[in-house]
DNA sequence: ACATCCCCTTAGCC
DNA sequence: AGGCTAAGGGGAT
């Protein structure tokens, strides 16, 4: 199946868009990019106009699913016109043309950035990969195996001890617990979709593991939450650099000498940011996040897995 | 080889 | 409020 796109008015670029560290399920082989998403395994490349694409197992409406899950209904010329305020975020775009945020399950997105603390991407990856393998259902395309992401109720039977075998650490009994409220209907991921943004904001900080930064990731990657700006390290150090002007400098010299900041400084950061790039202010984040570790990060894993 | 630091942070304590 | 610390383990330096 294929998707023509018109690279005028709907730019991708999916090596941007699906390495730039904002999913977990992805690995490139050659011209294609394979991974899981929504339940399917996806083989999916462009060429040229066309956006190709195999799902398995096959049924529903996959050109409706591709469409949705990398945001092509987002005018991208036009979020980069109004979030290009500046040469730093004007350089990141120009470097990363075509690089779309994807629309991510949010009970997936929960989990993916829950187990993201104070880990970093390749260990991520293996963490989500560990837990598919044994705990999501095996699905097989081009004859290989795949693994859907482990629904709820899969994960909160779990041992505490499985968890931790698939590289969890601390996190397992926070997942665990997530994973129980959502089993029990006690907390919808979903239905954060419909809520008031401060409102799911608060909802999901509610939960263990779960502060301001991994809410801000669910809200933008999976809710739909253009303006979220999540706040890491990278993110931290870019914006304070970058937009020095924009703060008082004994506050740019405190937060980047600690290593963790505060609640309230993190705000001060995001609402800069909303302020600045106004309310696609979550691509911002995330062509500045891209630019900034690309120039420091020259590894690319060269590892095929036998299997996601 | 080996030590050390870092990691798309959070929670719990003071 | 804000400062401090611990928490797997793997990868980078």
């Amino acid at each position: 199946m294929e998707i023509r796109l018109d690279p005028s008015v709907t730019p991708l670029d999916l090596n941007h868009t699906l390495g730039c560290g904002q999913v977990f399920r992805w690995a490139r082989e050659g011209d294609w990019w394979y991974g899981v998403a929504g339940g399917k395994a996806l083989k999916i490349g462009l060429f040229g106009d066309r956006l190709r694409f195999q799902a398995s197992p096959t049924g529903g409406d996959t050109s409706h699913f591709v469409g949705r899950y990398f945001r092509l209904d987002d005018d991208l010329p036009l979020i980069a016109s109004e979030i290009n305020r500046d040469e730093h975020i004007d350089a990141a775009l120009q470097a990363f043309h075509g690089l779309r945020i994807v629309r991510q399950e949010p009970w997936e997105c929960l989990v993916s950035y829950a187990c993201a603390t104070y880990k970093n991407i390749p260990a991520v990856k293996g963490m989500i990969h560990s837990l598919s393998r044994r705990f999501g259902e095996r699905i097989t395309l081009e004859g290989r195996p795949f693994h859907a992401f482990p629904r709820p109720e899969d994960l909160a039977g779990a041992d505490p001890k499985e968890l931790r075998e698939c590289g969890l650490g601390f996190r397992a009994g926070r997942i665990l617990e997530i994973a129980g409220l959502v089993a029990e209907g006690e907390f919808d991921p979903e239905g954060l979709r419909g809520a008031d943004c401060e409102a799911a904001r608060r909802r999901l900080m509610s939960l263990p593991g779960v502060g301001p930064k991994v809410a801000d990731c669910v809200l933008l990657f999976s809710l739909d939450r253009l303006d979220a700006f999540p706040v890491d390290i990278w993110v931290r150090r870019i914006v304070l650099e970058s937009y020095p002007d924009h703060f008082e400098q004994s506050f740019i010299e405190k937060v980047l000498n600690r290593k963790s900041i505060t609640p309230g400084e993190y705000r001060e950061i995001g609402s800069f940011a909303r302020r600045y790039f106004g309310r696609y202010a979550g691509y911002a984040q995330e062509y500045l996040y891209h630019y900034k570790r690309s120039s420091k990060t020259i590894s690319i894993s060269l590892s095929r897995p036998s299997d996601y």
